[in-house]
DNA sequence: GCCGTGGGTGAGCGGGCGCTTAGAGTGCCC
DNA sequence: GGGCACTCTAAGCGCCCGCTCACCCACGGC
């Protein structure tokens, strides 16, 4: 569990644990430059710009700009499944922890909205085995939510012909929100959590 | 309504509308670099080289690379809305059409992946009067999804607290096949299309 | 006061980028 | 057969990329 800031734009960082100072503002600029952008089309001088650093200063705390990425990428999944993880092990019925579980993880994505664009669409960019490392986060994200499902059906609560795709298409439904989801927009990211938990609970036929 | 004809991959291409020969074929080689690499990484030798051309031939046919993404763009787009449409205005209860719109929408996500991905995901590549056009064809994907909403609402078929946010969540759904369908997965497009389906109609409370 | 150390800078290297230009090959109308 | 329009290529321009290197400076130990 990470300590988290505050800042003007509103977002809560959860880069307390990145240090030294210059490290995190370097890392906190590619993730804002990275989500505007995309990955590629963002350069080592906008982001040591958008720090308030020469370009070189980049090369003394990350070895590429793909270390960059590789390793906001790794401490956004492991929020993730730390999300998932922390409502599927709660008190309750599975109805109830399958809605925490949704409601926190669409928060996440809505109100981190800049960070899980990264996470989520920039994957590609990695090398095989940063790569490989992250989509082994992916597959627990995935497990835990299957885990109450499978809970949920076991118990009589949930009617679901297709466990795995309904798992599927729930995470999919919520990691979407990354790429929708509009700070203007006339929707909090409360709102949306309580409207996608409601949706998923409709989808495996609980209620 | 274009021809389509069919590649080796197997993919069905609707771009039988696009001429001269030469310019169609560097329009396809297009989408494959973009959905394989992305729009900024991917390089205009690139897309040449596997149309089988030289550097400058595709700027005979293309005043720019966005040219090329931004043609490519407003085709799929187009065949999306009318994929939308045509289910809509089709004969048949609001459960019906609904089924019919999200599993053709579906299909055309998991069928079209490389497609699919370039239209939904490189849409910020785009300079902003395009990228207004492209938003506005999504626009109509949306109103003819809440039409059909809004019919099984009024008939007592669905039974719907959030009709846009209901309507953005399908949508958001279905588009989302893009980014995770695997074409060696285990799982066909007609698949997907009857589980979304199926999941979309228990999200509006049909049945 | 001197030095070592670690975070920082300005300048710039090698290379690949999007795109242009001069000219060659090809088919078609007369 | 000659002129022309169209398609395509080889070569390369100017620019900016990721990254490096030689050097600078503030600061703690003695």
């Amino acid at each position: 569990m990470s300590t988290a800031e505050e800042t003007a734009g509103g977002e809560v960082l959860p880069w307390g644990e990145v240090t030294p100072e210059a490290a995190r503002r370097l890392l906190v600029a590619a993730v804002e430059a990275f989500a505007e952008r995309g990955y590629h089309a963002t350069t080592t001088r906008d982001i040591a710009g958008r720090a308030g650093m020469s370009p070189a200063a980049l090369y003394i705390h990350y070895k590429t700009k793909e270390e960059l990425l590789h390793r906001i990428s790794r401490i956004g999944h492991e929020k993730a499944v730390d999300i998932l993880r922390t409502a599927a092990r709660t008190e309750g019925t599975a109805t109830e922890r399958l809605a925490e579980a949704v409601g926190s993880f669409v928060r996440w994505h809505a109100g981190m909205r800049t960070t899980a664009r990264v996470v989520q669409y920039e994957l590609d960019a990695l090398g095989p085995e940063a790569r490989a490392e992250i989509l082994a986060l992916r597959r627990q994200c995935d497990a835990e939510v299957r885990g109450i499902i499978e809970d949920g059906v076991e118990a009589g609560e949930f009617d679901v012909p297709d466990v795995p795709g309904t798992t599927l298409a729930a995470l999919s439904l919520c990691v979407d929100v990354a790429r929708w989801f509009n700070v203007q927009g006339s929707r909090t990211p409360d709102e949306v959590g309580a409207l996608y938990a409601d949706l998923v609970l409709r989808m495996v036929g609980a209620g």
